[in-house]
RNA sequence: GGGCAAGUGGCGGAAUGGCAGACGCGCACGGUUCAGGUCCGUGUGUCCGAGAGGACGUGGGGGUUCAAGUCCCCCCUUGCCCA
């Protein structure tokens, strides 16, 4: 913006883009950029509807990345790869004719804010939002384009309002499996009054009718309905943090993701959501989904579909009904295993051992009902994770009872043992020892038999086999699979299961529902409280947002990791002014009692995509109508929503499934238009980088490290080099700081960008870097002249080749743009740059149409570069908003090519041919060639192929 | 153990089944410069050969095809996810 005319002292001309040029320029255009509102990207109605009528016959384009949690320790260069991908595209979009909506937030509650308040006693919103400005500050100074106008943050009362508002959705809502899909709790009442409808199984208290229910029994009935539910239950209680745990929180190892306690299962009433009943929309609408097949593979594991057979077993009286996946191996059925915790334990065990009772499976107990009982005691001290543990010695016993096999009659033993797990399918299981290997070992340890019911093959030696051949041993009067291959037998013999009552085919699923309290003090506060019965009520939409309150202490109280049975104690609960509040909701003014808990972290993240799309409003969560502007379906059975979205791959079930699953809520009730919060997603690739350790193994300073003859040397001793993340305790940590101070943010962005694609992982290297800030460097010297500063851009016409040049990466540059390979479409910037240098050489004049589209082309990548030399080219306007390049046709065609000649698959020779030659004049021109004559000469030629612009091979014998 | 993804020069990486290694880094040589940790140019897969040229070459082995880095099967290695 500003010309540089200091004379030089050091031969460099006075006109070049040298670092400092760069950063003058960079911080011009920022503050431009900002006091012009540049980048703010009009909504159709509404408050931010100014400047919709440029845009309106545009279509739309949303465009955004995971928001950041506000870290303290700011961001290295890893940290930017994904917000400059989408930076890229939204950029390019916006020259190729979308409105474009590029918004950035902040998931600011969560521990680490927390932890910090804990020990300095400073409000965690303090520091929070210190790091936030901190962290856009560094954003800003990359050039992004986001509209900060919409920015928020996860902790402000503004949002977490709505935050609240939808949890209150989600508690007066429930899941109507015949529509399958939630509806107002209101609707479930009136159907239970109207006797249209009746109780979930398990809902009602023993024995009696809605009818004859008291008010207050009829809220519980209600309350156990609800999508949002408290529930007492066996969770994951970690006493090191002082608070219960997700599932997906906890690690396989039984510890906590945060932290790293121990984590205990522990029966406590808390706060759940409904997501199972979304398990099968959840899966399903995957396939619906432009997201890459392995993070699709992820949800689906983690959901865990299986299909199988529900099958019930008469024993004495009572049915057992388990879940089998392979009810083709019925007859090989030997015995039965009962969860230690199966409601029907008490029920079927036998007062005394019948005669000649096998030792091994009554454990020396002089009744059935003492070996059930201390074998119950001993199970319920063992974690669940311990009790699948694969190879563990398998142990159980006897109820003193047999159930009987439906198809063979045969007599089944029915155990307990703890390899079986209540909260999978029925909690009971049908022993197969022939095929399945927990089974086998089970009957190893206890003397069962086996019967093999699919054929090994004839080498096999095994305990179990589990895989596949054809059906043997399984016949009966009525049935036969014998010879069935799996898939047949399984279909057979469901059939039969249905035809004589004894069975059903049905799906499970390995998804538990979500466990939504935390006893933190760093997080929204439920919209509920309590009333005289103790019965959760929500705080009316208007009394919203229920603010967190100041409190003097923020831990919760945490005790010794190992201490498993301690109570958790949330911070909140220590408010005493707080908790306790008269309010009227519609009955009077009553004392109530509020909920303690927080909600878990993962709240804010479950919909901050669609407050973006509105981000002042105060009366709605969101305008429906902005909501179907950017988020909804493009036609019938689409699903809508973000056009990309991009994060990284540790969110790919625990935020990711949650967003859905909130989504699809929301989406039931009739909120938004959408039925999927994420069309197109994509994880960015890692920046990780070298690490280098000395003799005693230390990290030396990264920085300091040389390298000579292909050793690595740190202050003249060699060091050992490690590749891993880029961190504090490696020392190598790179900031996007020291890289724009070297080279200016251009070059940054460029270079991050030319490393690869967007979803691959590859190595920081700052010395490599210098080759983007040369290639920006010369893009600029064909636009500027170094020596005089004036622009180069002359009114000449481009000749052929630099048209096909600026052409063919017109084409390419598009290409990497939209695939997010923007390391392509450098490349074949880079290309045409290299062009224009060596044709029109310094002292001469480029054609202007070719300087301002390769401005064009670079602009996403370097827009500040792109800014000034737009506007040195003459024109007013950001170039951000100009229309970027489209390739001509005529220029992306030869009109001779270069055609390679193959004999037998190695080529032999090149000839010039017209681009349109057909087959035949390839073939003759081919012929024609000396090269091939010679190839050819005394060798018959058995088959010709030519294919018109690439090549022809001669198949000779 | 199961699932998914990926293995291409010294390095990051290109390549609708059709001339492997685009583009960049590094390196070598040359030029500019008082100087170079500047800039510009040329070269750079491996082996044989003075050269022209030739042979080999995309983790290993097999297959499909006129033609395979690309498709299929088996194996090895690495990464991620789940056990």
């Amino acid at each position: 913006m500003s010309q540089t005319t200091e004379p030089t002292a050091d031969g460099v001309p006075p006109h070049r883009y040298t670092p400092a040029l760069a950063q003058q320029i960079e911080l011009a255009w920022q503050d431009r950029w900002e006091a012009e509102g540049t980048f703010h990207t009009p909504n159709p109605v509404g408050p931010l509807s100014e400047g919709f009528d440029r845009v309106a016959d545009r279509p739309k384009a949303f465009v955004m990345d995971m928001f950041p949690y506000p870290s303290g320790a700011g961001l290295h260069v890893g940290h930017p790869l994904g917000y400059l991908g989408t930076d890229v595209t939204s950029r390019f979009l916006r020259m190729d004719g979308r409105n474009v909506l590029h918004p950035m937030g902040y998931d600011a509650f969560g521990l680490p804010a927390e932890q910090f308040a804990v020990q300095t006693g400073q409000h965690p919103r303090v520091t929070t939002e210190a790091n936030i400005a901190a962290i856009s500050a560094q954003l800003r100074r990359l050039g992004v384009d986001h509209d900060t106008r919409r920015t928020f943050a996860t902790i402000d009362p503004g949002y977490y309002k709505w935050t609240q508002w939808i949890f209150r959705q989600v508690f007066e809502a429930w899941f109507d499996p015949e529509t399958d899909r939630a509806r107002p709790i209101t609707e479930l009442v009136t159907e239970l009054d109207a006797g249209t409808r009746q109780p979930a199984p398990g809902t009602l208290p023993e024995g009696q009718s809605w009818a004859e229910l008291s008010p207050v029994e009829r809220r519980r009935v209600v309350d156990a309905h609800r999508l949002a539910y408290r529930h007492s239950a066996p969770v994951n209680w970690c006493p090191g943090l002082g608070t219960v745990l997700s599932n997906e929180e906890v690690t396989a190892d039984g510890r906590s993701e945060r932290g790293n306690f121990p984590v205990f299962r522990r029966p406590l009433t808390q706060w759940m959501m409904r997501i199972t009943a979304y398990a099968e929309r959840l899966i399903d609408d995957l396939d619906r989904l432009d997201w890459s097949d392995s993070l699709k593979q992820m949800q689906r594991n983690w959901i865990g579909r299986s299909t199988g057979a529900r099958v019930r077993f008469p024993v004495s009286g009572e049915t057992v009904e388990v879940f089998t996946t392979r009810p083709d191996t019925l007859f090989g059925a030997t015995y039965l295993v009962l969860a230690p915790e199966h409601p029907l334990v008490e029920a079927l065990t036998a007062d005394v051992w019948p005669d000649g009772a096998d030792p091994r499976w009554t454990a020396g107990a002089a009744t059935p009902a003492e070996a059930v009982e201390a074998y119950q005691l001993q199970a319920s001290r063992r974690s669940e994770l311990e009790r699948q543990t694969e190879g563990r010695d398998k142990t159980g016993v006897w109820l003193g009872v047999t159930a009987t096999n439906p198809l063979t009659q045969r007599q089944l033993p029915v155990f307990i043992a703890d390899y079986v797990l209540t909260g999978y399918g029925t909690g009971a299981i049908m022993a197969v020892p022939g095929e399945d290997t927990r089974d086998w070992e089970f009957a190893q340890v206890l003397g069962l038999p086996v019967v093999r019911t699919v054929q090994p093959p004839a080498d096999f030696d095994g305990g179990a086999y589990t895989g596949t051949g054809p059906m043997i041993n399984s016949s009966n009067e009525q049935l036969s699979l014998d010879g069935l291959d799996k898939a047949t037998a399984i279909a057979t013999v469901t059939e039969w299961l249905v035809a004589n009552g004894c069975g059903e085919a049905t799906t499970t699923y390995k998804l538990r529902d979500w466990l939504f309290s935390r006893q933190r003090y760093w997080g929204e506060p439920f919209p509920i409280v309590y009333d005289a019965d103790d019965l959760p009520v929500a705080v009316p939409d208007s009394m919203l947002p229920v603010l967190l309150p100041e409190v003097d202490d923020y831990s919760p109280k945490t005790f010794a990791d190992d201490d498993a049975d301690s109570q958790p104690e949330p911070p909140l609960s220590r408010a005493t002014e707080w908790t306790t509040v008269t309010l009227d909701l519609g009955e009077g003014p009553q004392e109530y009692r509020r909920e303690t808990n927080t909600m878990p972290n993962w709240a804010g993240s479950c919909w901050y995509y669609l407050r973006y799309t509105d981000p002042t409003n105060d009366q709605q969560f969101v305008d429906p109508e902005l909501e179907r502007y950017w988020m909804g379906p493009r036609e019938p059975g689409d699903v809508g929503g973000v056009d990309l979205y991009v994060g990284g791959v540790e969110h790919a079930v625990l935020h990711l499934l949650y967003a859905r699953f909130w989504h699809k809520v929301l989406f039931d009730l009739g909120h938004v238009s959408s039925e999927e919060p994420f069309r197109r997603l994509v994880n960015q690739g890692y920046i990780s980088a070298y690490a280098y350790t000395d003799s005693r193994g230390f990290p030396v300073p990264a920085a300091d490290v040389v390298e000579r003859d292909g050793q690595f040397l740190y202050e003249g001793q060699p060091v050992h080099r490690e590749y891993g993340k880029m961190g504090k305790s490696l020392k190598n940590v790179v900031t996007p700081d020291e890289m724009i101070a070297m080279y200016g943010a251009d070059t940054f962005r460029v270079y991050e960008m030319s490393t690869g694609p967007l979803d691959q992982s590859r190595p920081w290297e700052t010395k490599a870097v210098v080759g983007s800030a040369r290639l920006l460097a010369r893009i600029w010297r064909v636009v500027v002249d170094e020596e005089t500063g004036e622009v180069r851009a002359g009114d000449v016409e481009p000749d052929d080749d630099t048209s096909r040049a600026l052409h063919r990466a017109i084409e390419a540059v598009r290409d990497g743009m939209t695939t997010l390979r923007f390391n392509i479409a450098i490349a074949r910037i880079t290309e045409l740059t290299n062009h224009l240098t060596q044709a029109f050489p310094p002292g001469t004049a480029v054609p202007r149409s070719v300087a301002e589209s390769l401005v064009l082309l670079v602009a996403p990548l370097a827009p500040h570069l792109a800014e000034e030399l737009w506007s040195r080219l003459g024109h007013a306007g950001s170039v951000a908003w100009a229309q970027f390049p489209v390739a001509e046709d005529r220029w992306l065609v030869d009109d001779t090519v270069e055609v390679a000649v193959q004999v037998n698959g190695k080529v032999r020779a090149q000839v010039a041919v017209p681009a349109d030659a057909d087959a035949a004049t390839l073939e003759a021109a081919a012929r024609a060639d000396e090269k091939v004559v010679a190839q050819l000469e005394g060798k018959t030629v058995r088959r010709v192929i030519a294919v018109p612009g690439r090549l022809v091979n001669f198949v000779v014998g």
